[in-house]
DNA sequence: GCGCTAAATGACACTAGGTGACAAGAGGTT
DNA sequence: AACCTCTTGTCACCTAGTGTCATTTAGCGC
């Protein structure tokens, strides 16, 4: 028996999830506070209470303190994405979202720093290159889910091509919606947010993605 | 008569831009031969024969220095559809390009680094950040393109839809292409790689963009 | 609870990326 | 030529980020 994975020592991954991202949420607050060009890495350290050091141990750059936060929706959607039925349309799948989302009040702080983030990252030259890549890791992820469903390869390029369109229209959304969020707008009234989504993503596909396949 | 727009002490903007692309071709170089990492400004610098100061009035930091390299064909791209005629397809207009490319041996050597460093863009992060910015950059200005095609405004959700699917096509397309090249392949058994573009752009816009449109 | 061990942290020194300020040099104008 | 203005280099300086090693802490067996 295996059982014990964990050695002497070493801390659980929750912990250590658990202050990425506090740091991340500290980040996030500071540089929208004063930007990212006047926020240095001791103060996003003192704000969290590590040592300098400890926190480029926890990210390699400043701008990618805020990446959990940034990532916080797309690693979600691809979570969703990943279990996306076969027989059931893309549209109807991603009302299972709306649902699940918790309403607690720490998440939904949390949500606006995501928010914010996103916005931010829109004139932000170096919070953009995070959100990008962040949207690149989402756009590998999407070749694997569409050659799963597709029964095809990875390497098919008809496949690549699909999932960048489609990670590419979801890109322009979130940051549509957030825009728009950000500016006052009721959440109510966006409308049905997911159902955009996933006529978008069939339509960059040409088709390809988001009707039910078969089994 | 305000002829003269040049002031005295003014260095000609051919004079910039060439010195930019020298540096952008050093860099591009030592990037290739030793890694990102380990290139300091110091070694770019003294490639080029300039200060380490100079070169930080250039380029902002250093991955940047590969900027020019990394936007070569996206610039000539977009250039190329800013004079789409309303009445041609898409198709037909990219063959302009194939026509216009010059076939000197400079061009030659530098489309040789264009290549080397779209392939280094998909393992160096840094690099990908470059890569990805400049496709964002495509990405903005396909979106006037398109709005301007459509007669919609570029602020429409769709016509940015449109622009974010025709952009990441693209792109997959052009690392594809780099990567096949890089690896050896024949330029004249890679087909109608301007067709499949144009071919892709259509499918991702969901027909909205390739096709003549009335003037 | 008590140790044990390996990982996590902090402190310190150090390199590299980059900027501000100012003086020297180069280009064009008269 | 003198003159003006932009460009470059030099130097001082700051911040981002790493290597190293001593210290502390988290989990495990008892």
């Amino acid at each position: 028996m295996t059982k014990n994975e964990r050695k002497p020592g070493r801390m659980s991954e929750q912990r250590q999830q658990r202050i990425r991202l506090e740091i991340s949420r500290e980040a996030a607050r500071l540089f929208w506070e004063q930007g990212v060009a006047a926020t240095t890495g001791e103060q996003i350290a003192a704000a969290v209470g590590l040592s300098v050091r400890t926190l480029w141990r926890y990210f390699r750059n400043k701008e990618s303190c805020v990446e959990p936060v940034l990532a916080q929706d797309g690693d979600e959607f691809v979570a969703l994405l990943r279990r996306w039925p076969r027989d059931v349309s893309l549209e109807d799948h991603l009302m299972e979202w709306a649902i699940n989302r918790t309403k607690d009040p720490d998440q939904q702080s949390f949500d606006q720093a995501v928010i914010k983030m996103t916005v931010l990252a829109e004139k932000e030259p170096d919070l953009r290159t995070v959100w990008l890549m962040t949207n690149d890791r989402i756009e590998r992820a999407l070749v694997e889910i569409f050659a799963d469903r597709l029964r095809r390869s990875p390497d098919d390029i008809e496949v690549r091509l699909h999932a960048a369109a489609a990670t590419a229209v979801v890109r322009v959304i979130s940051e549509d919606i957030s825009a728009a969020l950000m500016a006052g707008a009721d959440p109510t009234s966006l409308g049905n947010t997911l159902g955009q989504m996933a006529r978008a993503v069939h339509t960059a596909t040409g088709g390809a993605v988001g009707d039910p396949v078969d089994p």
